[in-house]
DNA sequence: CGGAATGTTGATATGCCTCAACTAAAGTGG
DNA sequence: CCACTTTAGTTGAGGCATATCAACATTCCG
């Protein structure tokens, strides 16, 4: 039970310390739990939301709609990840979430994340780190869409995805539910959907992964971090002591 | 005198509302001016800051350095801009910073900015919300890299350096001064040299705008935004009342 | 059982990269 | 002050990676 509080702080603890009086800050927060379907969008361009939305289970995703249609994915989101703290402090939403695969999500009321922030300065900080974390992977995503190649950059989305989720013992041995279709990766990464269909066969055959069934699985770590020219520098989790 | 107080609220004050406890609070802190030549750098990655650099004059820019010795630039920063705050609670750098143009920076001590975010939780949150600003640019800079064909994409930066530049007063009439050169261009927009060349000539052509000797000329701004697709909103500008 | 969404494959087109040659401007040293 | 080098910008030719288009296979779902 309280899987949501539970969420929140492993996230947090990636790279914060919080101290009991933290704890107890953040275990007093109250939420409503929604289920999300396959693709439901749960905050829209536009909106000015007055909730933050905590992935509890599942995972979720940024994504720009451009005039003509098209998606420009931008970014995913995990268990314990919040990925509308932004409108804490910004009214309006520039970009939509969605779920990915069914998920789960906690909403908190801003009013009250606000004044935890008061009482507790650290809790806020350590939710500031994490936003600041998020901006770090949104500089990684610039780089890897505009500077690698696309079998580079695919093998780079899968091994950040692969680490974050591992990093927090989100994953499940060697494999990692990623439930996207082809068509969203293409839209993740900036090439046509028959590109990634060919560019998938690449990567596996090159035996470091594969990737089918809306399933990750990692058959050679090295290989695949040498593949996507991957350093996790840039996700500032904290060494494990 | 006192620039360096003065841009940070200007800037702050474009999105934040500061009671005159702030103003008290921002003038107390304590910093220290450094000059800096074109293209100098002053962070590495891989640096662990102690103190914040506020863009007093001139731009400053981010960038990743990547294995082949290639960059990619990630954003550019104006006078009032803490491109660097993110060090405030994430020790290491995982980009440099450098200069663009000759351009003049504050150093802020972090022990002193996080002691005023104590004394003054509405300071803190306005950085905060500076930092958000910056993550909303750095996703439209995702979708520009990786959605948009090249000459949008550079019609897109050049909307946003001037919108940005003008929202605050920092441009020059209908010019604006942008110290780059064509290959620091590509870098940014993931294309080759000769073919900033060439999308540049037809941005010319097109009579929407100029850019040469590092500056850039808006000499139709309705139709830069359109061929830019450029849509304002994610910056979060608070309307001017 | 039929229709929609998703994935797969091949053929063709094209936008951009690469390379190379050249110009112009700026900085350097004798 | 002028030769020399370096850096930045310009232009053309050619090739290649990836987009586009089209046909078909497969799975899912009503």
């Amino acid at each position: 039970m309280e899987a949501t509080h539970r969420v929140l702080m492993r996230n947090l603890r990636e790279h914060s310390r919080l101290s009991s009086e933290d704890v107890a800050e953040i275990s007093s927060l109250t939420y409503s739990i929604r289920r999300l379907e396959p693709n439901e969008d749960f905050i829209c361009q536009g909106d000015v939301p007055k909730v933050s939305a905590l992935v509890v289970s599942g995972m979720a995703a940024r994504y720009h709609l451009l005039g003509n249609g098209r998606r420009q994915y931008l970014s995913f989101h995990m268990s314990g990840d919040l990925p509308d703290a932004q409108a804490l402090f910004i009214t309006h939403m520039d970009h939509a979430l969605c779920a990915i695969g069914a998920a789960t999500i906690a909403s908190i009321p801003h009013s009250e994340m606000i004044k935890s922030f008061l009482r507790r300065p650290a809790f806020g900080f350590a939710i500031w780190r994490e936003t600041l974390i998020d901006a770090a992977i949104l500089r990684e995503a610039i780089t890897n869409n505009s500077a690698r190649d696309v079998r580079t950059r695919m093998a780079h989305l899968f091994c950040e995805l692969f680490y974050r989720a591992g990093a927090s013992g989100r994953k499940n041995g060697n494999s990692l539910a990623f439930p996207i279709s082809l068509a969203q990766l293409g839209e993740t990464l900036g090439i046509a959907i028959a590109t990634v269909n060919r560019t998938l066969q690449t990567l596996r055959a090159s035996q470091a992964m594969e990737f089918r069934d809306g399933e990750l699985i990692v058959k050679d770590w090295r290989r695949l971090q040498r593949l996507g020219e991957f350093n996790p520098d840039y996700l500032h989790v904290k060494p494990v002591p």
